[in-house]
DNA sequence: GTAGCTGGTGGGTTTA
DNA sequence: TAAACCCACCAGCTAC
């Protein structure tokens, strides 16, 4: 049979070669089952068909012949003969064919391993063709204690660390939310049953669920689809427990208090474009959904303990319904509101106690997690877990403090004002009183759902970004959400490096820093009608113009500037290279280097995308669909100077990006100087910006002043487009501008009306609320009216506030972040000592975590303040 | 990724 | 002798 549709996740397991199947645990990416005999490794595609007949219905591919395989070269001496590097890697393969170790597992079981086969390749490292070695094993366990043995037999290895699921992926040319098409037949009997879930044995109460096709691949590769509109269904929960009265403690705790709320959001029915194939779960509910438009509604169900339950501490009941109810609905994507962090752990803690299983996966299987990692993460087969407080706090710079209501609210999900908010103390109010006082208990039903729906909603806002840079990237959204962005870029760049016969070198740290952009500084007081000028995407272009990267980079001495009479000693002639200012690193200007390719591809891409989208009208899918890819694609592109600096990655190269900033600074400055010489006053600059005023005298009517400014600026603009390699734009025009005398610090207003405030205390997570409302309307007072003496006496008036104690202790209160744990630090803060208090009185604070304090005049040291999550700290 | 600001600690030194 | 001052450093956070 033959199948097409698009792929949601991916994941391996292992089993026993000759009998039907295998037992052990689910595998996942990076695990796998184990057991005697002989084993293989089975790649799991799970996939969402995109067929006309079937759209949106699972299938998972199973592919049973990929093998797990790494790299080993010989060191290159310099000169030696070809005959001789030939003779060399052969006398290299025999030795390696014969390595056989004995490898330990965790519970001590020996395991014979061995080399499966080796072949000769080649392969570019940085640009040089090389001969070596590609050593297949029998498992992707089997690769890191091999690779230490390729090591010992005088080899370099490379590529060994890519897991098994990614490297199928990077060499079929497969994409998350990416097409595939399969050939293959379907699996039967025990296999089915191995592999899909929901064949009706496990949920008891519910009907028989629709199956999920097996597919045994004889085939499996790239197809290109239209991506736009998948069908994927979202699970949103969160979970509430209540403390025992009196216990002391404000946290609950897994081991003695029940979860007695889970609650669970999501859409009904079908994604937009009908809901063929789908004979149930349609349910009564309306279907006349405009194109476009969002159509299904939110739907919310709650699991709630009874009061018996409590009594018992027994909340296996709720677990397990909710647990069929994930069985039931069949969600592509969890996700959570710190869900890794919290509602999982204490899952699982309050399943084990019952002794049921936390079986969620898609084939069944029970919840992973993983072991060992600084974040905790948690696996789920087939489904795409993620948690939206990682998400958050990796890209929502701007909230905070990032709570649940934060982020919703920032994202326009649902206001604050307008859902039920309770602190962890009311939560135990309402459910211990709620059973006299039934209105408090709908309270606390109304919470549950709004958190739920929250993160339903934030999920809905955050996720398709995540989805493009998934499919972009090429890994796995769960993991993707997880990454930081050099990771994310290295992934990227390792599937490249595969399709353009490149090897992706190994790790090779330094410590060492290096200068980065130029800051002038700026003129300090009020300035009016200043413009302000950057160079758009300086760094990708500087990239670019000078093939900077990692393979053009000639080591000094290997680059010999030719003197008047003196003959070339070096490899390469000056005329051939490009010399970055001041640190005078050379790279050659041809041939493009890797970045230069994948970045010129990027933009170009990037550009076709923002034509198109200017076919499409702003408020259609379409436009959104690609205005996300465009993002993405400039999220990446950007992140290529950042990554070449990283002194982890894997591309590292700190000459690049050392050479990238002088040439930045260099550029700045001679922007700085060509604007000075047509007339203009730079007040400010900092990086790849410009601020700039034409003095006194010029005109005097105001609107004269503003056209004449931006004329000459355009001037400027065009000038400085022509002589460099870069563009520089009008970004904006400020009536006023305030600085305080520091870099990085000022206020402006903009011609549009608005105020941009920049550095300063309102820009400050850790100022207290009263502090950024006063200064925001400080600033207003002297940008917008110009008016000193009222901001002055405005102040006064809150000072006496202040000191009548008329201030709510919410507006003082002030969160700073606690970056490791308590003992560690050396000197004692206020947010520390303050974590430590709460410590003390049974609130225990996260390493990450916003500790919320209040300073108070004359107390030994800080009060708490209610915090949402945690209760005050004493 | 580097540049830069600010507040605070903790120790030593100066000052009234 | 204690308050005032100075300074290097730690820590957190932001601009670009």
């Amino acid at each position: 049979m033959k199948k097409e549709g698009f792929l949601l996740d991916i994941d391996y397991r292992t089993e026993k070669v000759g009998s039907e199947g295998s037992g052990g645990s689910g595998g996942s990416r990076g695990g796998g089952s184990r057991g005697g005999g002989k084993e293989k490794p089975v790649v799991r595609l799970w996939c969402k068909s995109t067929s006309e007949s079937e759209e949106g219905s699972d299938f998972v591919v199973l592919d049973k012949d990929f093998e797990p395989y790494f790299y080993a070269f010989p060191f290159s001496y310099a000169s030696r003969s070809e005959e001789e590097g030939e003779a060399e890697l052969r006398e290299k393969k025999r030795l390696v064919e014969g390595i056989c170790v004995e490898r330990r597992s965790s519970e001590g079981a020996g395991e014979e391993v061995r080399v499966k086969r080796v072949e000769f390749c080649r392969k570019k490292l940085l640009g040089l063709e090389r001969q070596g070695l590609k050593i297949f094993t029998e498992l992707p366990r089997h690769v890191p204690v091999l690779r230490e043995e390729v090591r010992r037999a005088g080899l370099a290895v490379f590529e060994a660390d890519i897991l098994f699921p990614i490297r199928y992926l990077i060499d079929k040319q497969l994409k998350p939310f990416d097409g595939v098409k399969v050939v293959g037949e379907e699996a039967e009997g025990e296999e089915a049953v191995l592999n899909y879930a929901n064949t009706g044995t496990r949920t008891r109460t519910r009907k028989r669920k629709r199956k999920r096709t097996a597919i045994l691949a004889s085939k499996v590769c790239y197809k290109k689809m239209a991506v736009g509109n998948l069908p994927i269904k979202i699970l949103a929960f969160d979970s509430e427990m209540a403390t025992q009265p009196g216990s002391g403690s404000g946290m609950p705790s897994p081991k003695k208090d029940p979860i007695i709320i889970i609650s669970v959001a999501y859409r009904e029915g079908r994604a937009r474009g009908g809901g063929a194939g789908e004979g149930e779960a349609r349910g009564g509910e309306r279907g006349g959904e405009g194109k476009g438009g969002e159509g299904n509604e939110v739907k919310t169900k709650l699991f709630v303990l009874e009061e018996g339950e409590y009594g018992r501490g027994d909340d296996e009941r709720v677990i397990r319904e909710f647990l069929e109810f994930v069985q039931e609905f069949q969600p592509d994507v969890i996700v959570g509101y710190n869900s890794d962090g919290f509602d999982w752990q204490y899952l699982k803690e309050r399943a084990k106690l019952h002794g049921i299983r936390l079986n969620a996966g898609a084939d069944g299987s029970t919840v992973q997690f993983e072991r060992g990692g600084a974040l905790p993460g948690v696996n789920i087969a087939g489904r795409l877990n993620v948690d939206l407080f990682k998400l958050a706090k990796r890209d929502l710079d701007s909230v905070k403090v990032k709570k649940l209501e934060n982020v919703a609210e920032f994202l326009g999900v649902q206001r604050k004002s307008e859902r039920v908010n309770l602190t962890p103390r009311e939560i135990n109010e309402c459910w211990f009183e709620g059973s006299r006082e039934r209105k408090r208990r709908e309270r606390l039903y109304e919470y549950a759902k709004a958190d739920a729906v929250s993160a339903l909603g934030i999920a809905e806002k955050m996720l398709p970004l995540q989805i493009e840079l998934s499919r972009m990237v090429g890994y796995p959204l769960d993991e993707l959400a997880k990454m930081g962005r050099g990771r994310q870029v290295e992934a990227f760049l390792t599937a490249e490096a595969f399709k353009k016969g490149e090897l992706v070198p190994p790790k090779r740290g330094s410590e060492k820093t290096f200068e980065g952009g130029f800051v002038l500084p700026p003129e300090k007081g009020l300035h009016e009608n200043v413009v302000a000028l950057d160079f758009s995407s300086m760094y990708p272009t500087i990239m670019i113009s000078f093939n900077i990267s990692p393979d053009t980079f000639v080591e000094p001495g290997r680059a010999e500037v030719v003197r008047e009479g003196a003959g070339v000693v070096g490899d390469f002639v000056a005329q051939d290279l490009h010399f970055a200012p001041e640190v005078r690193h050379a790279f050659r200007k041809s041939p493009d280097g890797f970045f230069k390719r994948i970045m010129t591809d990027l933009i170009a891409r990037r550009r076709a995308i923002k034509s198109a989208m200017r076919k499409h009208d702003k408020n259609s899918s379409e436009y959104q669909l690609l205005n996300l890819q465009q993002q993405s694609i400039k999220i990446l592109t950007n992140s290529f100077y950042g990554y070449t600096g990283w002194n982890a990655a894997k591309f590292y190269k700190r000459e690049c990006a050392e050479a990238t900033t002088a040439w930045g600074r260099h550029f700045i400055k001679r922007a700085v100087k060509m604007a000075e010489e047509e007339g203009f006053k730079v007040v400010y600059s900092d990086t790849d910006s410009i601020f700039a005023k034409l003095p006194p005298g010029v005109t005097e009517v105001a609107e004269d002043r503003k056209a004449a400014v931006l004329k000459k600026a355009r001037e400027v603009s065009e000038r400085i487009s022509e002589e460099l390699p870069l563009e520089l734009e009008i970004q904006d025009f400020f009536k006023t501008i305030f600085f305080t005398g520091k870099k990085k610090r000022y206020a402006a207003l903009t011609d549009k009306g608005e105020i941009v405030v920049r550095g300063l205390e309102v820009r400050r997570g850790d100022w207290c609320e009263l502090a950024k409302e006063v200064q925001t309307k400080v600033i207003e007072l002297v940008l917008r009216e110009k008016d000193p003496a009222a901001a002055f006496k405005f102040v006064k008036t809150v000072v006496q506030d202040l000191k009548d104690g008329k201030t709510p202790l919410e507006k003082l209160t002030i969160y700073k972040t606690l970056t490791r744990r308590i003992s560690s630090y050396e000197t004692k803060q206020a947010h520390v000592v303050a974590a430590q208090r709460a410590l003390d009185s049974g609130v225990a604070y996260e390493v990450g975590s916003k500790i919320p304090y209040v300073i108070l005049k004359g107390a030994e040291g800080a009060r708490g303040a209610g915090g949402a999550r945690g209760t005050g700290v004493a």
